[in-house]
DNA sequence: CATTTATGTTGTCATCGTCAACATTGATGT
DNA sequence: ACATCAATGTTGACGATGACAACATAAATG
């Protein structure tokens, strides 16, 4: 009993798209057994070929655990956006107006709500846009923990950079870049580099989300909710600042 | 005379003390070859014995990990109360008093500096001693990059919990919040949940350490200096806030 | 239809974590 | 002292894994 994960209908010969369809097994491994469970072997079983056929389409198991990794990179993206999205919607369903569906993907569950004047703001508020797109990376970070470890760290020490994988990291960061560069030109941030005011943001989400990742958090932390909190909180400490207001250094 | 039952800690028979030198040895694969070269067999020949000997030992080789884990999260927690020493010689060197000696460890260069009058202070400013804190950590993980890998991330995605690296851990991050309470306590901080803030300030150093050690960041960063200095404004920015002063939400 | 290229299979090897069986060393009790 | 024993180290094996070579076959191509 094959337990294929796909068998595309698009095209040519045997199994179809081979490469594709080790990439969603890795994914899968990813998923139920963490980075431990994830080998060329088992990908290659999931895939329903024999042991050796990655080798056709990968040179070693970097480059499988790279496109993977550039997948997961493309799922982290699409979890921020998605994030903003969701607030967007609430926003405009609590004020009245029509909920927008601008990129209907697996983001959390769309609550309906009632057609109304379609006047609802196209962006969030600075802040907010920023505040969402953290929460959807931690969102991200306690539902993939494992997708979030190998787009970082690969499978071992090194990081293997694809040009792929590269293209892939930089949309990500680009899609917080922009949402700090927009906020910069609407004059809601300190006059600074708008990558290192990116990457404050960045360091303050990935950095507890990695110690989520790690289980270096204490327990209550773990669960979504909590978790979704608490970058709310710190990066509302990060936007304000944690210096006592009319304290001197 | 000797009435101790046990002889398990500062000598053993024939090796010594095998358990102490496989850590030593996993280490040092660490730091030359990264991750992917601690195996149990390569530390167990480094240590000049057996492939199997380790298992006398550790029970199974994440156990090792988390002993050499353990002994890596030390090393950051003097990392970071190094830099706070040595920030603390380069204040009192500038304001002519004497340089204080602390914890005299493996800190970086000690410059000699000339006696004079011992009325240097005892501890840096609140905002100071976190920032010098946050360049230790930032220090440490140019520094180590495999060490911090292995320390919050385990040898794959699974971080045993062993009760010695928790208590590592703990001192690791008692020494963050003993800074941060102290600040709170000189009415430095905005009032705030301790963990809260001290969380704030561990996640932007965290986050821009691992970012650093998985090569998310571009190379100029990864020198140290540049790593050094831009840690120092992303703590300052967290200090101040990233939000205009006069803009509101 | 013959040839070539892409793709998959089988077999093999070295390395690794792990275990079981055996060996040795030092300590303990009488 | 001497016998016993627990702690420690060694040898050998097994299964899993990444990687490679040789072979096989399907698809495309002329």
């Amino acid at each position: 009993m094959k337990i294929q994960v796909r068998r595309k209908a698009t095209d040519s010969y045997q199994h179809g798209d081979l490469r594709e369809a080790l990439i969603q097994a890795g994914l899968k491994l990813l998923t139920e057994g963490g980075v431990g469970a994830l080998s060329l072997r088992a990908a290659a079983h999931l895939a329903g070929v024999s042991h050796a056929a990655p080798y056709r389409h990968f040179p070693d198991k970097d480059a499988l655990v790279a496109a993977i990794a550039e997948e997961g990179f493309r799922r982290l993206t699409s979890a921020m956006r998605d994030e903003v999205a969701d607030t967007l919607n609430r926003a405009a369903a609590t004020t009245t107006t029509a909920p927008r569906s601008p990129t209907g993907r697996k983001g959390q569950a769309r609550k309906s709500a009632p057609s109304e004047t379609p006047t609802a703001p196209l962006s969030l508020p600075p802040f907010e846009h920023l505040r969402a797109l953290g929460i959807g990376y931690v969102n991200f970070a306690v539902n993939h923990p494992a997708y979030l470890r190998v787009i970082f760290g690969g499978v071992a020490g090194g990081a293997v950079k694809t040009s792929g994988l590269t293209t892939a990291g930089d949309e990500a960061y680009g899609t917080l870049r922009d949402a700090v560069a927009a906020a910069a030109a609407a004059g809601a941030l300190r006059p600074d580099d708008v990558d290192t005011l990116s990457l404050s943001c960045w360091t303050t989400v990935h950095g507890f989300s990695m110690l989520l990742v790690d289980n270096a958090l204490p327990p209550p932390l773990s669960k979504v909710d909590a978790a979704r909190e608490m970058v709310g909180h710190l990066m509302q400490l990060l936007f304000d600042g944690i210096r006592e207001p009319t304290a001197r250094t």
